[in-house]
DNA sequence: CATACATTTAACTAAATAGTTAATCAGTGG
DNA sequence: CCACTGATTAACTATTTAGTTAAATGTATG
């Protein structure tokens, strides 16, 4: 069988690594493990990835390279930039809620490591996510549409935050007695 | 010497332990390295703990233990629920000040693990703080003082996940290019 | 079929690491 | 000064774990 599609094998292992490695992080996740998880002999993780570290650095780039608020960033509406902030929040929501117990887990524990990964998301992923937001506060302000005494990197802090703490706070809060209240819909 | 305090290497090997778990999570701790940096030889370590576990164990309640919001949830001024709430907001803020970086970076990587030691933090360190400010909130709501229309568990999530996601993203974006701004009086 | 190339496997290695042990040291009381 | 107790050490063990290898198995192509 020709390739298709990448690689069967492949993105067998890249599944199951990124479920052993949300689940266990980086330095409780097994080869053997993820090996076990994918239904794929051990050996076959190294012939398609490096090291672990490879790994783990390929499950990051495939839950967090894709969506970028730039992708929607130029779309819609230019002139009203209450129209757009909300979309952004709501794409950066949405994209929160994709792949939400993986994404959360590694952003969690990597937002207090100081792993070369770590530096890697923040300066690579979130702080241009980060930008956009405060770009638009700012030029909002300047148009009049948007008034706030406080610097805009600050107001853009709380929006993302908000939405990133609550839903790290999901997976936390599950089957606990305060869940129901804090997440109805679920 | 007579064991004065507690004892000189138990303390050693527990404020050791504080960093390097809070530094490199539990997973990623080495024993060595903990005896290591308290100066002590590593049998030390199982002279004066069951196992890495119980260490472990003992790094966070020392850690979380000693400040739940019970402590001076019936002090001061009963009367004015708004004052009452400021003051157990203020404590709170504090003690997540106390020992910042161990306290969040434990938290954090707790938060998103499924572990004993997580659901022991859960229900004994975190939702208890959680309905100390929901019953303030309740009963100034009863008596008039506040006014809202949303659940007071989800108020009392805002307020208590701000103050945590603020103090976790500060050990998060030290050193970054929005540091500065976040954090304008550090 | 035969050659080449990609994929897969079981068995192996080397290093790291939690935990143990048996011996030693230092102080205390009789 | 001897016996006892708690504290401390260096050396050791057993296990786990990331990573390797060499051989086997397809799979396509001339």
């Amino acid at each position: 069988m020709m390739p298709l599609m990448e690689n069967e094998t492949h993105s067998k292992i890249l599944n199951a690594a990124k479920l052993v490695f949300s689940r266990d992080g980086f330095n409780g996740a097994r080869i053997d493990q993820i090996a076990k998880e994918a239904n794929v002999n051990k050996a076959m993780i190294y012939y398609h990835f490096k090291s672990k570290d490879d790994l783990y650095d390929a499950v990051v780039d495939s839950i967090f390279a894709k969506d970028s608020l730039h992708l929607i960033k130029d779309s819609g509406d230019q002139d009203f930039h209450f129209a757009k902030l909300e979309r952004l929040i709501l794409f950066f929501y949405e994209k929160m809620e994709s792949n939400k117990v993986e994404r959360c887990s590694i952003i969690a524990r990597e937002m207090v490591s100081k792993s070369d990964i770590f530096i890697k998301m923040r300066d690579k992923y979130w702080i241009p996510d980060f930008k956009i937001i405060i770009e638009i506060l700012e030029s909002g302000k300047e148009k009049g549409e948007f008034k706030f005494s406080q610097p805009a990197e600050l107001i853009a802090f709380t929006i993302i935050s908000h939405i990133v703490f609550y839903k790290i706070s999901e997976v936390t809060y599950a089957d606990s007695e305060l869940y129901d209240t804090l997440y109805p819909k679920n």
